[in-house]
DNA sequence: CGTATTTGACCGGCGC
DNA sequence: GCGCCGGTCAAATACG
């Protein structure tokens, strides 16, 4: 994945979902674009678009069907600049990218030197892992990525996730969110950042399946059409109210006025809290996110 | 005390 | 070869 992305890094300050997708808050909810892509190497160029592997497949689109890039550009475009936005879960933008790839997980824990200049003496024992780690190319998992209207970073999906990193985002104030899946035997990986161009988005990019119905019910991974996938994503994608969840948010909040709502917007709160009800009782039940992605025949849980 | 997060260094790929 | 960059690691820290 570091290749891939490296590959594109140049271009990357137009890293700019605001530019490049599209969504409607008219009411609460939703044009579903997804994006199909296909490999990263197929991505050269340098939007999120790209990143993603945006293509759109026209049934999906939940009464818009995007098929055109240039369209979705357009249209996320004016919607972002328009910045208006009625609720703080408004939309859901999935998009599916197949990643080609991936040297990422090369080190997975090939060495105790880590990075961490605190390890005064790192040992160089990682220069034979290295090598041999070098010569390996990572199957890339596909990745969906959704552009959701949300005032929290950290959507919930029915699935626990840890952080394992977080990096600044060029030309953008706000950093860039890495999670693993809390299963150690899951490689499912997101990534959750947010729009500089319009704080109220929040970019969520999902990497790999689920190997589990929910926590704690490993089985064998399979691999499952990934238009599915968006699709279960759009149904029931849910950004967490911060009546729920309120995320620390260590960088700094210039753009809080998305964040924060009045109190005389409680009707709306209320009307986006039920949502976010149910998202967290489909999780409680196992459901999850993924429910909808996990056909139930694959399911242990 | 176990688990999750923070955080700075490290890694590999790419462009120059 | 060097620097940049996205992504990852892992010790330190925070949190329950």
């Amino acid at each position: 994945m570091i290749s891939a992305m490296a590959g594109k890094q140049k271009p990357d300050p137009e890293f700019t979902a605001e530019s490049s997708c599209q969504y409607s808050d008219h009411h609460n909810v939703v044009n579903h674009s997804f994006l199909f892509g296909s490999s990263d190497d197929d991505c050269k160029e340098s939007s999120i678009l790209n990143e993603f592997g945006w293509n759109i497949p026209a049934d999906i689109s939940g009464g818009d069907d995007f098929t055109d890039l240039d369209r979705i550009e357009s249209d996320y475009a004016s919607a972002a600049s328009s910045a208006h936005w009625s609720d703080d879960i408004s939309t859901v933008e999935p998009m599916v990218v197949s990643a080609s790839s991936s040297s990422e997980d090369r080190r997975e824990k090939s060495t105790a030197s880590g990075g961490s200049s605190a390890t005064a003496n790192p040992p160089p024992s990682d220069a034979a892992s290295k090598a041999k780690k070098k010569g390996e190319k990572r199957i890339r998992q596909p990745r969906f990525a959704f552009v959701t209207k949300s005032e929290v970073d950290h959507l919930e999906d029915g699935y626990r996730w840890r952080k394992y990193g977080q990096k600044a985002v060029k030309n953008s104030p706000f950093p860039r969110s890495y999670y693993r899946c809390t299963n150690s035997k899951c490689m499912v990986k997101k990534r959750v950042e947010r729009s500089s161009e319009d704080p109220s988005v929040v970019i969520t990019t999902y990497e790999g399946q689920h190997s589990h119905h929910s926590i704690g019910y490993p089985r064998s991974g399979l691999i499952i059409d990934p238009q599915d996938q968006a699709a279960a994503f759009s149904r029931r994608f849910t950004p967490l109210s911060s009546q729920f969840y309120q995320p620390r948010f260590p960088y700094p909040q210039q753009n809080s006025r998305y964040i924060t709502r009045p109190p005389n917007n409680q009707g709306k709160v209320e009307d986006q809290s039920h949502v976010v009800q149910e998202a967290n009782s489909r999780a409680s039940v196992g459901e999850g996110l993924l429910g909808d992605i996990v056909p139930p025949g694959m399911r242990n849980g």
